[in-house]
DNA sequence: GCGAGTTTGACAATCGTTCTCAACCGCGGT
DNA sequence: ACCGCGGTTGAGAACGATTGTCAAACTCGC
């Protein structure tokens, strides 16, 4: 490593590009396509290129202050999250996104891969319905 | 539409294609890329054109005879499915498969569902993993 | 065997995402 | 304020998965 820091930071600069893209992050509360968080900057009168939305996107989301999900398509979506680890529970028809924690499913995922050897455990786990105002 | 099936059903017809398809997906019980079962078919010795496998695997996706799921690429990647209700402990680095069952979660999920007022609920939950042999 | 409607395959076209690499910029030292 | 060392950016090429195109091949019922 390159860092001097002691805390064995990356250093991450500040940069304009990634105000802009944390601005607009800040824009909208469902998830977006990096190609309309590009869009959405241009709007804003700031001038980002598209491979740097996706390298913010990505250092963000490593980070813990974005997540990504992939939609049906297998699309990368985005939208700024909280900094504890949780799951969604997404309206089909509106989209409305309701954010939900499971320490039990947590728990129990980590405990059925253990169970069975694997490790370096990741999971995904997106709950879809229809909500109050839908029905 | 041009049907005139008083059933409506669309006529699938049985092709060498399909037939080398199944047969191919009858061949292992982990999730594969459409890449790699069209490359088993070809070491079985038929030739299938990659689009054909994408088409059959879409249709069989479509009529519930197949799981389809995303990777953490995003890439699709299917496999014939039993008919109970599981989920997946995939091996990120070998694709080695081990289905769970966790009526715990699927709970949790109705639970944590109607709690907000979501109905008609469905959920997606896959782990993903390195299994002992990786390792 | 015939004709109509399906299905196929080779390849082009899309499309999202990543890579390349020279120019650029923030920051800490002087 | 000036320098220089990386980290960072952008334009566009590269990439890889998936889908569209369309004429030729095939299935099926007659």
């Amino acid at each position: 490593m390159t860092s001097t820091d002691p805390t064995s930071r990356p250093s991450v600069r500040p940069t304009r590009q990634r105000r802009a893209v944390a601005a607009a992050l800040a824009g909208f509360d469902d998830f977006r396509s990096a190609q309309e968080i590009h869009d959405l900057i241009s709007q804003q009168g700031e001038s980002v290129g598209l491979a740097t939305v996706y390298r913010t996107l990505a250092t963000l989301a490593d980070a813990g202050e974005v997540d990504m999900l992939r939609n049906e398509d297998g699309e990368a979506i985005w939208r700024s999250c909280s900094d504890t680890h949780h799951h969604h529970l997404v309206c089909r028809t509106c989209g409305a996104t309701v954010e939900v924690e499971g320490p039990a499913v947590e728990r129990w995922t980590s405990a059925i891969a253990s169970e069975h050897g694997y490790g370096d455990i990741s999971h995904t786990l997106e709950i879809f319905g229809t909500c109050p105002a839908c029905r």
